[in-house]
DNA sequence: CTGAAAGCGCTTACAG
DNA sequence: CTGAAAGCGCTTACAG
């Protein structure tokens, strides 16, 4: 025999049907495939679950594979406000739908190693694949990985991409937003610290960035355009070669909003008045943004709507296996914010 | 029949078992109970089992009611990098054990609305709770909720609970750690932005700050301190009224980061020159020390390593639920960050 | 030390 | 419209 662990008092699909005079597998037809019971039955069904209580099983559901079971994250493992907000709202958005999360880090991988991870991932069981940036772009280039078969959507991107389910904002109309405004503000001299180019939405951004020099008759010097990773020690070397140039830039665009603030420490050591002297802006709007001094003018990407919306599409790309192969492009609004330091 | 879903190349315990040439539940002993297999067998099945990458699956393990399912977690819906923080932590370690996550905010809810929270939680199945601040402290005096009988886990409040597991840092002894490095730096006019009186830990970080000002015989002044909520917004009104003072103090230890931030900002506003002019403290050593300028001097609470003690702690209790009585209280050791705010 | 078998709670073809 | 039966992947008494 099994484990006689028979719970008592635990509460099944068998105590339901039990109750109302049916059987176990009427029952799970009253709750899943609505029009195989006759109404009389139906309502019967219902009154017994109402009156328990009854909630189903999750593991058993997903043992069965009726359900999201299991959705593989891989994320970047660094020390970023911005991933960990994501994270959190991926993992506030699972709990809702009650699927369990398989979380991966690839820092410090190669793109076969992450690609390894996503096989692995698949193998033990997860039904489909999240990726956070800037995994979608490794994986995407590795066509195997979608001989995989799982459905995959990825969050803040910039471009949507061939076989995965991309969630994202304008990247490249959200710069051009904020460059326009820094030109508006009479700024002439507008330096950009892009993110790494391996990251479609740096490329996107600092596109952005140049459509509006361009648009306004700005010419475009390679002088003010340096790269960082998105992290705030390499924006630390960067900003300082920014702000050594003579003439110095009078606004620099800034990747993300961790960058901007390494932008800020610089300017702060090098006494420059902000945002008289310099106006810094930058991107994501995290909590970093507003806690620095001069805040930050940024862009605002909705995470917490993006994160939902992702975990729907895998859903539903799970239920409708046959449809896998459209994958689509879903573009939320950007915001813009305007504080101080621009 | 029931659903020939096979998936064919699905990695089971029986594709171990044949590899290893051992029964599967041979296999499942290696993987749960050590000491029920030769030494021979042992490493023959490890062998198999890292050879496929093989991961138990989940759902099917906890149908047959070996381990922690689900887990629910209260936490306050604010925007906090410290609560993100936690939250991803929680998430990460939540998926290396596959257990489930319900996660639930109370803001903006009554002790009795949370205790309801918390019992809704247990009735669709939780098996065990984990609080974030202050939910400690506000389910803890509604005794009713123990009735439950699930054992609870909290982090970081700041005292011992009578039934639940506490996993915490020592807050009085960290918060007078930074105190003392004030006063040797000379500071003598301290002034303290505490947090909520209803947390435990801004209590005993109060503590902790009164403790160091007496053991240096510095008088403790009740105009130099004051009360935050632990956010950005109200510690700026509250920070501004430390720097009205007059005479102004020379340091200000704050009850967490966030708080600490908006002293920089309110002393930035007014051209107090930092940290020449006033010393500024933080707490918890998030992202947000780093970027701000100048960085804070802060205490570090290991947040990763807290989220899996709590959790670990809480399978533990589930699978022996005789000892469920006996919370425990976990304190980790703290690190004091020294930056150039103080 | 090892394995055959039952069973966890559910759902899905299939038959009536 | 409804139900008996098989099976999802695992683990736990039990027997050898």
């Amino acid at each position: 025999m099994g484990r006689p662990r028979q719970d008592e008092n635990r509460l099944t699909i068998q105590a339901v049907a039990k109750r109302a005079g049916v059987s176990a597998m009427t029952v799970s037809n009253v709750i899943n495939r609505t029009g195989r019971a006759s109404e009389a039955t139906r309502v019967r069904v219902l009154a017994a679950i109402a009156h328990l209580g009854y909630v189903p099983n999750q593991s058993a559901r997903r043992l069965v594979g009726s359900d999201v079971a299991c959705v593989g994250l891989i994320y970047p493992g660094v020390e970023s406000i911005f991933i960990d907000a994501v994270l959190a709202a991926v993992a506030v958005v699972a709990a809702e739908k009650g699927v369990q999360l398989q979380i991966r880090s690839a820092e410090h991988t190669s793109p076969e190693g992450t690609a390894d991870i996503a096989r692995d991932m698949v193998r033990s069981g997860v039904q489909a694949l999240l990726l956070l940036p800037p995994y979608a772009e490794i994986l995407g280039e590795q066509a195997e990985v979608f001989g995989l078969g799982v459905p995959t959507a990825a969050i803040a991107t910039a471009v949507p991409l061939p076989n995965i389910t991309t969630i994202r904002i304008d990247n490249r109309a959200a710069s051009r937003a904020v460059t326009e405004y820094l030109i508006a503000k009479g700024r002439r001299r507008i330096a950009v610290l892009a993110g790494p180019s391996q990251h479609s939405d740096s490329v996107a951004r600092l596109e952005g960035y140049r459509d509006a020099l361009r648009a306004h008759d700005l010419p475009i010097d390679q002088a003010l355009c340096v790269e960082g990773d998105f992290t705030f020690p390499t924006a630390l070397a960067a900003a300082e070669r920014l702000l050594a140039l003579s003439p110095r830039p009078d606004a620099i665009v800034a990747g993300n909003d961790d960058m901007a603030a390494a932008v800020l420490w610089v300017a702060h050591q090098g006494g420059i008045s902000l945002p008289a002297d310099l106006s810094v802006t930058g991107f994501d709007d995290t909590m970093i943004a507003t806690r620095v001094w001069p805040p930050l003018t940024t862009v605002r990407q909705p995470i917490r709507e993006m994160a939902a919306e992702a975990m729907e599409c895998l859903a539903r790309a799970v239920r409708n296996p046959e449809q896998n192969s459209a994958p689509t492009d879903v573009v939320f609004p950007f915001t813009m914010v305007e504080r101080h330091s621009a």
